[in-house]
DNA sequence: CGTTATATATATCGAAATGATATATATAAC
DNA sequence: GTTATATATATCATTTCGATATATATAACG
C-alpha cells in the first residue's frame, strides 16, 4: 500500500483537492501514516495518467483554481484489487527508542527529561483521538482509532511503571563520574 | 536520528564491518529502526570520509575482504553531540491499520484472516522479544525490549477484543448483498 | 554427485518519499 | 503594521528502500 494506492483509496469516500487530501492524512491518518505533498501532487498526477481518477478544475473567486480529483469506475476496481493484497510489514522509525538504546550515555537529568516530554507527547496524541472519537464515526473508523488509543496508553503506562529501570543506570554513571 | 547518526552510535559499542551493522539492525533494532544496504554502506562511506570513523580491511582467507569500521574520538563527540538534540516524531506507516479504515468495503471472511494474520504476527515478534531477554543485556536493551513487548501485548488484547467491531460491520455488508 | 539453500561480504541503482521551499492570495490576530 | 494562519499547487535536493549483482563457502537433501 504506497501513498498513490492510499490516495485512490481516500478517493473511494468521496471527491477532493490534493491540499484536502493532506488535510485528512494529518488529521485522520497521521497516527499510522503520513505523507508529504512532494508524494501527494505526483501521485494524483500518475492516477489521473492512468485513467484511475479524473480531475476538473474548479475556478475559485479570490482564491487560486482548485483542481478536484474523482475516483473512476476502473480506479474503485483497481482500488478493491489492491485491498485484497496481503499488507505489507509496519515500517516504523523511533528516535526515541534509538536514543533510549544509548541511555548509558547520556547525564542523568537529561534522560529524564526525554521520558518526561515522550510521556506528554503521547498525552497530547491521546487526547487528540478522544476529540476525534466525539465526531460520530464508521465502525472502522472507531476500531482504527481504538487501536491507537490502546497502543498509546500502554506505551504511556509502561514508560511511567519502568523508567526507573533506564533512570537508575543514568544515576549510576553519574555517580562514578562524580565519585 | 538518520541512519548515518545510527550507524555512528552502534560503532560505539565496538567495530564492526557493513554487513555486521546491518545484522545489528535486523537482530536488535528491527522492532524501532529499518535500514537496508542501501543506506547503510554509502553511510559508512560517508561518516569515513568526514573522518567520523576509519576503515581497516581486513584480509580473509576464503572470504571477500571485511572493511572493519572503527570509531575516531572526533565521530564520538559527534555521536554525544547528535544524541543531546531532540528526537524527532516516530515516523510509523501500517499497512494493516489503511486496510482496516476500509474495512467495510472487504468481505468477512479476508477481514477475519488479516486480523488473525496480524495477532499471529505479533505474537512472533513477541517471541523474538523473549529469545532477545534471554540473553543478558544492558537495562537500556532490556527497557527497550520491554517496550516493544508492552505495546506488541496491547496490540494483541485489542484485536482480540475489539475484532467484534469490525468483524460485525462486514458481516452486515455481507448479508445485505445477499438479501 | 548435483542441486538447493543459507551464510558471509560489498556494492549499485531506479523508484519512492521526505522535508523544505516557492508562489499567490486572503483573513484574523495582536 | 506586521505576523500568523489558511487555502491551494508545485518543485527539488536529499534520503532511503528494495531489488539485484557479484563472489565464495558450507550444509543439507536425495
Amino acid at each position: 500500500m504506497d501513498i498513490r494506492t492510499l490516495c485512490l483509496g481516500l478517493l473511494t469516500m468521496g471527491d477532493a483537492s490534493g491540499y484536502e487530501i493532506k488535510k485528512t492524512f494529518e488529521e485522520e491518518l497521521s497516527h499510522f501514516y503520513e505523507a508529504s505533498y512532494g508524494s501527494i501532487y505526483p501521485a494524483l498526477t500518475k492516477l489521473t495518467e492512468e485513467g484511475l481518477v479524473s480531475c476538473r478544475a474548479m475556478a475559485q473567486e479570490k482564491r487560486p483554481d482548485k483542481k478536484v480529483y474523482s475516483i473512476t469506475p476502473t480506479g474503485r476496481m483497481a482500488f478493491m484489487d489492491a485491498l485484497s493484497k496481503k499488507p505489507g510489514r509496519d515500517r516504523i522509525r523511533s528516535d526515541f527508542l534509538a536514543i533510549l538504546m544509548f541511555a548509558d550515555l547520556l547525564p542523568a537529568r537529561q534522560l529524564s527529561r526525554l521520558i518526561d516530554d515522550r510521556i506528554d507527547h503521547y498525552r497530547e496524541r491521546l487526547e487528540e483521538l478522544d476529540d476525534c472519537h466525539a465526531g460520530q464515526e464508521s465502525p472502522a473508523h472507531q476500531f482504527v482509532t481504538g487501536y491507537g488509543r490502546a497502543v498509546y496508553q500502554a506505551a504511556i503506562d509502561y514508560l511511567e511503571d519502568n523508567r526507573h529501570v533506564v533512570e537508575g543506570q543514568a544515576l549510576l554513571s553519574r555517580a562514578s563520574a562524580a565519585g
